[in-house]
DNA sequence: GCGACAG
DNA sequence: ATCTTGTCGC
């Protein structure tokens, strides 16, 4: 299926059918493999840099990326982003020579009008763990978490349904926005997202998976998978 | 009708 | 998201 050549309307309805697939509950295992999946691209231009870095856990050092280039006319309208950057995802994914035990996504999971934000659109589509941090709330209620690093606030819906938690990861900066994608629960993120957080604002997946995107969109990065 | 609105 | 320099505060 070709997401470019969907309607927004049409894209509702997948995500209703997709919302029916997506697990929450605890991940049992062990984590030794974690990735951070984000793109980036020029203003203007249909043309995504898509990347996934792994990283060995808990150490978190960087242990190689996958980075692919691919075209997208679906335009980014909040609600929908996962049509957007799923496909070029899902390419450097395929390319990945050893699947990570789980894989964090630059936007939010469950924490989505419809249940189904990027994170967990993607966890249902290649059928692996997955957890959604976002810098940006897209849906629900909170109230500010305390200043100190580490500190949070859960993230609900009008009914009071817990969705994620809004963490800070260090004092005097905005709080990230966590929340399960798919196989991990809302406790279950938090605490990963929590370990995964060095001396910056962003966890350290996202971060380095960021970084990457954009060395790649500069040119200063190679396209296809490279060990570190 | 008005405000909110991931990347 | 991206475009951009200096500047204020921990």
């Amino acid at each position: 299926m070709n997401y470019n050549e969907l309607s927004v309307p049409e894209a509702t309805i997948l995500q209703k059918e997709l919302k029916e697939k997506v697990i929450t509950a605890p991940y049992r295992g062990n984590i030794r493999l974690i990735a951070g999946a984000d793109i980036s691209f020029n203003k203007f231009s249909t043309t995504v840099y898509a990347g996934i870095v792994l990283l060995k856990f808990p150490e978190l050092t960087p242990v190689g990326y996958s980075l692919v280039e691919k075209e997208v006319t679906f335009p980014y309208v909040p609600g929908f982003l996962a049509f957007r950057e799923v496909p070029a995802l899902l390419d450097a994914w395929q390319q990945l020579p050893q699947l990570p035990d789980v894989l964090v996504v630059d936007g939010h999971g469950i924490a989505h009008p419809r249940r189904m934000g990027i994170a967990s659109h993607f966890g249902v589509m290649v059928n692996h763990p997955t957890v959604g941090s976002a810098k940006k709330k897209l849906f629900g209620y909170y109230e500010e978490p305390g200043n100190n690093r580490f500190d949070y606030t859960p993230l609900k819906d009008k009914q009071g349904n817990i969705l994620g938690n809004v963490l800070r990861s260090k004092p005097n900066v905005k709080p990230v926005f966590v929340s399960p994608g798919h196989l991990m629960d809302v406790d279950g993120s938090r605490e990963l997202i929590t370990a995964c957080v060095q001396r910056y604002r962003l966890p350290e997946p996202t971060r380095l998976a960021h970084n990457a995107v954009n060395q790649f969109r500069l040119g200063t990065l190679t396209a296809g998978y490279t060990p570190a």
